[in-house]
DNA sequence: GTCTATATACAGATAGAC
DNA sequence: GTCTATCTGTATATAGAC
């Protein structure tokens, strides 16, 4: 992994965040990172091999992010607090959460990147299953893996919404 | 508002709700209608135009339908329970709601746009604000105002997610 | 209202020099 | 690894004939 291709990225990743996959281009990466279109595709075959790469960065970043959270807090509520705080960061940046973003545009990614998609939402919902099924408060008839997805679903539709709502 | 027109503008939405504004084209949409990109330009001078009379036209159908929601159940909970099934039909079709959609590619529409877009969600809280105001079953501590930008982050999520995650 | 034809811009992608 | 140059396709948008 060079710094280059750490660096394209990056700002692929920021760029996504703000406008989706749909609106970023080789060239306008490139000028962005200070080479030529044809140096991005020297370190991304195509836009599939990219917006695949973007994914499992994220992801890969988002379970160091989850690891800390765990380390750093202990009990149930403390860890959710801080989960919510991860997510409430991108809406202050009025950005959404590049997997929301990908979510919508899911039609635009192949095989394998809707499969590092799927990937980045069961790593949530797997942490966040485990955090409620250890937790005491629990609801009537609720399973911790519904909880889960319910919570989850409800901070991708807030940050979305926020920033529509202003 | 022509036949054409109107025919335009359903195939619009039916395409957007699929694969998002982005990935329609006053050609392809021309294709579906049986015309050609000029003609499409006629009814709707640019994209601009397009976008925001879809989501014009979406918004009013949503209308109606809380209309008709009120008129066919009594109770707060049959009504919520329409309600959901309206986003749950979504679900079933592959489909995201238009809206949510827009809201992803929040960053593509112009002011007129972004608007009638913002139009949408509140139309959405408002309904549910009055929807719970009404009902017994309050939660301590939540406004039927704030329980209603829950339930509607809530669904929007969901339909995301779910179809992500197949 | 719809057509053909066209202008202009930008997309993803590749070949080959350095 | 990065460049120039180019291919090919598609996008929005407009002019003018019918």
């Amino acid at each position: 992994m060079s710094a280059k291709r750490d660096q394209i990225e990056a700002v692929a990743t920021r760029a996504i965040k703000g406008s989706g996959l749909g609106s970023v281009s080789f060239r306008t990466l490139a000028d962005e990172v200070g080479v030529k279109s044809s140096s991005v595709h020297y370190h991304f075959r195509t836009k599939d091999d990219l917006a695949e790469a973007v994914i499992r960065r994220y992801s890969t970043d988002f379970e160091a992010i989850l690891a800390r959270i765990d380390s750093e807090h202990a009990t149930p509520i403390e860890r959710l607090d801080a989960f919510i705080d991860v997510y409430e960061a991108a809406v202050q940046n009025g950005d959404i959460c590049l997997c929301g973003m990908m979510a919508a545009e899911l039609t635009s990614l192949d095989d394998a990147g809707q499969r590092a998609l799927r990937g980045y939402f069961r790593l949530n919902e797997q942490w966040l299953e485990k955090l409620f099924a250890t937790s005491e408060t629990s609801l009537q008839g609720v399973t911790p893996a519904e909880l889960a997805q319910l919570f989850i679903a409800g901070l991708q539709g807030a940050t979305l919404i926020d920033r529509a709502e202003g």
